[in-house]
DNA sequence: TGCCAGGCCGGGT
DNA sequence: ACCCGGCATGGC
């Protein structure tokens, strides 16, 4: 297992972060289900066309388990055309669906129970569902202590020098697991959901990862670069 | 104008 | 175990 260079800057990032942004929540919902139906739609999407399709989904009365279990593929598709892929992500959404309404009786909390591993792992086995969106929906949705690793986290905390390059996204899951912590285990769940906004911010905010050693980050304003 | 968003799947080496 | 094309609209 690769280490962070630098272990202690994960917690201090926080710090910094949480001073920045103060008190930034997410994820915009009224429910868990809708957490779910979000974290599919956005996956390589702007925000701002998921917004669209979510208000759709609700005029058409689809923003629950068994409404959107009985309605067909194609009318599903069309009410979440502006965010693209609507194609294969009305696919993807009517698999949550079959299992959350088949296996779960349409309750989320029922699908997010349990060992956050087993649970994880049967999100993981839905087709549409992979690691970040999984993620996404225990911590957001669940409650669970599932830390959610992206591109944009490999991103930073390589540009930041935390961890070695050539890390992969489990390897990385797990070693902010381990070190991304805090004294109040109660709290931790806060902690990590504040994480991976913040992160997401910061690279919307501030920096494009395809220019090599670029030195734009807030964070790097306030940490030296490596 | 062209580039790219809060990924994931399937098929090919 | 990686690598890559496909999926597709909308905003800047």
């Amino acid at each position: 297992m690769s280490k962070p260079i630098f272990i202690e800057a994960l917690n201090i990032a926080y710090s910094l972060m949480r001073a920045r942004f103060w008190n930034l929540h997410w994820w915009p919902a009224d429910d868990s289900f809708e957490v779910c139906v979000g974290a599919i739609l956005t996956q390589k999407t702007h925000w701002k066309n998921v917004e669209k399709a979510i208000r759709a989904l609700k005029k058409a009365g689809c923003m629950n388990p068994a409404s959107m279990h009985k309605v067909n593929e194609s009318d599903l598709a069309t009410w979440i055309r502006s965010v693209g892929y609507f194609n294969v992500k009305a696919r993807h959404l009517k698999a949550f669906v079959h299992v959350l309404i088949e296996e779960f009786n349409g309750g989320v909390a029922a699908m997010l129970e349990g060992e956050t591993a087993v649970a994880r792992e049967r999100l993981l086995n839905i087709k549409g569902i992979g690691p970040e969106t999984a993620d996404c929906m225990l911590l957001y949705a669940g409650g669970r202590n599932s830390f959610i690793v992206n591109a944009y986290t490999g991103q930073i905390f390589l540009r930041h020098g935390w961890s070695p390059d050539a890390v992969s996204s489990n390897d990385l899951k797990s070693i902010c697991e381990t070190h991304i912590s805090l004294n109040k285990p109660q709290d931790l769940l806060d902690y990590w959901q504040h994480y991976y906004t913040q992160l997401v911010v910061i690279d919307k905010t501030s920096f494009r990862p395809r220019i090599p050693n670029c030195i734009k980050s807030p964070l790097v304003t306030l940490l030296p670069a490596v």
